[in-house]
DNA sequence: TCGATATATATCATTCTGATATATGGGGGC
DNA sequence: GCCCCCATATATCAGAATGATATATATCGA
């Protein structure tokens, strides 16, 4: 799913400038499981004006700089029409905390403790967040997604509450597995996969 | 995080291939965390082995093509424990599906409930897969990351079950709200995170 | 008055993805 | 026996995205 698809389903929610798209993947509905960057989003735009299948239209604001803004045009509903009825593509999550925490051993023990902390705290903060946005209102899509974000990430709070004390304490370098065990658990793991798939999953 | 250092991450657990690397981001125990492909690991290393970071042995397999096994020195070492002690990044989340489901009600039925069952049962079957996996003789990191990840999966695992059929049936286009109102949600969202951080948090 | 922050658009080097190319060998189906 | 698919293994590359930077204006607090 290329990020001109994402500024339609961002302009079919209402006209918006560059801008204000970029705003909706940083800190609006979207920042939880999508992203994108002006780098991105202003020639994505450039190039779906070339299509037809946004119209622009530049507003003068007092005090801020001129605005350009977008409006989804009938072809671009179809274009995004067609795109969602694809079949998605599997979810990426990155996340450089917990390869570093995977790697605890290594780690300098006031170091981990500061990472591990400042790590539950981001969480604590993203379930009080969302926890606290009224969802009366809001479309089925909107709600689903809300949930499934708060379940989530209480999933995961709770986990790192719970295990804190028990993690940090434990003993470095217990119980060490080298390259060929992983890769041995690797290789069960994609029978595994391969038996799922061929039983008609996905 | 560039994917030299994750190189170095694998290369730390024992020597590798290029192939093998690949294989632990694609069904390995980073696999639910971070990914990497070909385009960039094989570039990553020949960077690395200019950099004496990595050594590199070619090696002869009967019935199968020739390897190059890489092996961490100890420049390479000193290296990745650099990298790990910085504060590391955001996560970053990616999904085609919440984003198509946030849209359910620009979705046929038909096509909603096939992907909302397909994301069911690709969650349900990760559960399963970790909670197979033997733990014991694991280092505490690797633990750690195993039930983290356990433990978010079952959050949302859940609440997909729970809320699938009222999510399913309830009615198309109730409560719209507008790009002004998002905008305006998002304005409040700000301060809370400006007003968190200047807290102390992170 | 100075610096920081917010609004707003745009570009670009670097990086990464996803696809493709090349080569070998084993296993299953017919 | 033959064909095709899959797994192993390395490498490259077009296209896309990131993250940083440049530019300009206005507000707010110190």
């Amino acid at each position: 799913m290329d990020v001109k698809t994402l500024c339609l389903g961002v302009l079919s929610l209402g006209d918006a400038s560059g801008y204000e798209i970029r705003k909706m993947f940083e800190e609006g509905p979207f920042a939880h499981f999508h992203q994108a960057s002006y780098g991105s989003i202003y020639p994505a735009l450039s190039k779906l004006l070339d299509a037809g299948h946004v119209t622009c239209t530049v507003k003068a604001q007092d005090g801020r700089p001129d605005k350009k803004v977008y409006a989804m045009t009938d072809a671009g509903l179809n274009q995004f029409r067609t795109a969602l009825f694809k079949i998605p593509g599997a979810d990426k999550f990155r996340s450089e905390t917990l390869f570093m925490l995977f790697f605890a051993d290594q780690l300098d023990d006031g170091h981990l403790a500061e990472i591990y902390d400042a790590y539950t705290a981001q969480y604590r903060f993203f379930v009080e967040k969302i926890r606290a946005l009224d969802n009366t209102g809001l479309s089925r899509g909107r709600k689903f997604v809300r949930g499934f974000g708060l379940a989530t990430y209480e999933g995961a709070l709770r986990y790192m509450e719970d295990n804190r004390d028990h993690f940090l304490a434990s003993a470095k370098g217990e119980g060490w597995r080298d390259m060929e065990a992983l890769l041995e658990c690797m290789e069960a793991e994609t029978q595994d996969i391969n038996k799922a798939l061929a039983g008609g999953d996905k």
